[in-house]
DNA sequence: CAGCGTCGTTGTGCTGGCTCAACCTCTGGA
DNA sequence: TCCAGAGGTTGAGCCAGCACAACGACGCTG
C-alpha cells in the first residue's frame, strides 16, 4: 500500500520536484484518511492544527450562515492541498471542508509547514500558485454574482465543474462527482427550486440530462453562450479554457481518455494520472 | 525625500524585520510613483510586469464585465502588496488597480520577487497571510451576494471599510477615502440608485452622516445589527472585530488618535503609523 | 458667472426569482 | 414488500429591488 501512495504523491504538484527519500519522508509522516460522502475533514470554527492534501475524490469547502443558509465556496480537486491556516495566520478553519462522493486525505501537523516551506522544492510556490487560482475562482464567482442573472450564473458553474473535474462520457461531458440540485442552488446563490426549473428547461432543450444526483453537459457550447462568457470576458478565464478543451479535444487525447476513463479533464487534475 | 521613504518602508509588514542596509537596498530597486484619484497603477489584461507596494493612500481592485458592470472586488491599504502575478503565475493581471484618491506606490520588476522572497525575511509569510486575509474577505462577499439582502450587503460593506480604514471624526467614524454611491453600489452587486435611498434612509435614523464623496458612520451599532452579522455569524469575522473596535475603543486609544488625527483604525493601518 | 460634468435624490412601474405548497420518484433498510 | 427519507419537479402568488425617468446640487474651467 506504500509503494503506490509514493507514487501518486510524487505526482502531485507540490511535491513534483522531490525525490523518493524525501516522499518517503514526508508519507512517514503523514497521517492518512478515507472519507465517504458527506463526512467532513474539519469544520468551520475549529482550531487549525493540521493542514492537508487530498489524494483522491472531491471536497467541497462550505460556509453555513446563522440562518442554516449553505454555501459553497470552491470545490477542490485531487492533488491540492487545503486547509492551510497554518500558511494564513489563521487560527480556526473560516469553511467547513465536506467530501463530495469518497475521498483519500493526508494531513500533516501545522509545526511541519516551515519546514515543508522551506525544505521542499516547489512546495511553498506550488501552493502559492494554486492559492492564486482559487482566489481568480472566488473572484469570478463574485462579479457573477454581481451582475449575472440565476440562469447564467448556473451555467457558469457547470461549466467550472466540468473545467475542474469533468469526464468525457457517451453523449458528453459528466461532472466527476455527486452534485444534487441543492448543491448548485448552494454554489449559485439561488434555491433548488429555480436550479431544477433551469435543468429541466436545458433538458428539453438538449443542453444538458441529469438524473440523480448527476448531471451530464451535452452541448457545452451552448451552456457557454448562455453563460454570458462569450460576449467579450477575458479570454484567459478558466471557464473559456474548459469550456475550449471540452469542445476541441482533439481525437488522440479523447482515445487516450477511453483508456483510462476515469481521468479527468483539466490540466491540473491530468497532471495526477 | 530618501530618510523618510526608509522609515517608512520599514513600518510595512512586509519588510518590518529587516536593517537599514536591506531596506536601502529594496528602496534604490523601486520605482516610485505618486496617483491621484481615479489614475490606474494596472489594467487587467495587461501582462504583469512588476509587482506593487502601497506606501499611503487606497487602491481599489477592479473588473469590469463585457457589459460594462464594475465591481470593486477589493481594497488596498497601506502597507500592502498587491499585483503579484509573478508569485501567483499569472501571466496578466487579472483585475485593474485604480486609486482611491492620492496614492503613492512604489514597485519591483517580477524577476525580483524570488530573491525577496528568499533573502528578506517575514516577506513571504507576511504575503502569504496577507493573502490569506484577501481570500476570506472575498469569500465573506460571496456569502453575502449569495443570501443577504441589499441593505444589509451595504451595511457589511460600510463596516468592513470602517474596519479597514475608518477614522474617528466629530461625531462618528468616517470612510479614510472618497467613496461615491455608485462605488458603494459596485461593491454590493446593486445599483446607484438603491444605495442612495438606503443611505437617505438611513441619516433619516441617525445611522450615518453622507455629502458627495464622504460617509461617516455614527452608529455603528446599528450597523452591526442591520448587517445581519451579530445572530451568530463566526466572532473572528473582520467586520465584528472592526466593530469591537470601533465600539469599544478605550478612551486612552481615542486620546492617542486625536494626538495624530489622520491615524486609521484597523490593526493591520495602525501598523504603519 | 455661466456652462458643463459629476454626483446625488426621489418617484413610478415592472419582473426575476423567491416563498409556499403539493406531489412524484428513487434507494436502502427492515 | 413496504416504508421512510432524500432528492427532484412543478404550480401559483408575491415582493425586493431594478430599469426608466426627471430633477437638484456641487465644483471645476474658461
Amino acid at each position: 500500500m506504500i509503494r503506490p501512495d509514493i507514487n501518486q504523491l510524487g505526482a502531485m504538484p507540490p511535491f513534483c520536484r522531490l525525490d523518493l527519500r524525501q516522499l518517503r519522508e514526508i508519507l512517514a509522516l503523514s497521517d492518512s484518511r478515507h472519507l465517504t460522502g458527506g463526512a467532513t475533514v474539519f469544520d468551520e470554527g475549529q482550531p487549525v492544527r493540521r493542514f492537508h492534501l487530498l489524494m483522491s475524490g472531491n471536497i467541497r469547502l462550505v460556509r453555513v450562515t446563522a440562518e442554516g443558509d449553505q454555501i459553497i465556496l470552491l470545490h477542490i480537486q485531487a492533488g491540492q492541498v487545503f486547509g492551510i491556516g497554518a500558511a494564513l495566520g489563521q487560527e480556526t478553519y473560516h469553511a467547513s471542508a465536506i467530501a463530495a462522493g469518497d475521498c483519500r486525505v493526508l494531513s500533516w501537523p501545522n509545526a511541519l509547514w516551515p519546514g515543508f516551506s522551506s525544505a521542499y522544492d516547489g512546495f511553498a510556490v506550488e501552493t502559492f500558485r494554486a492559492f492564486g487560482a482559487r482566489a481568480d475562482e472566488m473572484s469570478n464567482r463574485i462579479v457573477e454574482l454581481s451582475t449575472q442573472l440565476v440562469e447564467q450564473r448556473i451555467a457558469c458553474a457547470l461549466l467550472r465543474m466540468i473545467g475542474q473535474s469533468g469526464r468525457k462520457v457517451a453523449g458528453g461531458i459528466e461532472i466527476g462527482f455527486p452534485i444534487t440540485r441543492q448543491n448548485i442552488a448552494d454554489m449559485t446563490g439561488t434555491t433548488l427550486h429555480t436550479v431544477s426549473r433551469v435543468l429541466s428547461l436545458w433538458e428539453r432543450d438538449g443542453v444538458v440530462k441529469s438524473t440523480r444526483c448527476l448531471v451530464i453537459v451535452t452541448d457545452p457550447h451552448r451552456l457557454v453562450v448562455m453563460s454570458g462568457a462569450g460576449l467579450g470576458t477575458d479570454a484567459d478565464d478558466p471557464i473559456i479554457q474548459a469550456k475550449a478543451q471540452a469542445l476541441y479535444a482533439t481525437a488522440a487525447a479523447s482515445a487516450a481518455r477511453k483508456a483510462s476513463s476515469s481521468s479527468a479533464y483539466s490540466a491540473q487534475a491530468s497532471i495526477t494520472v
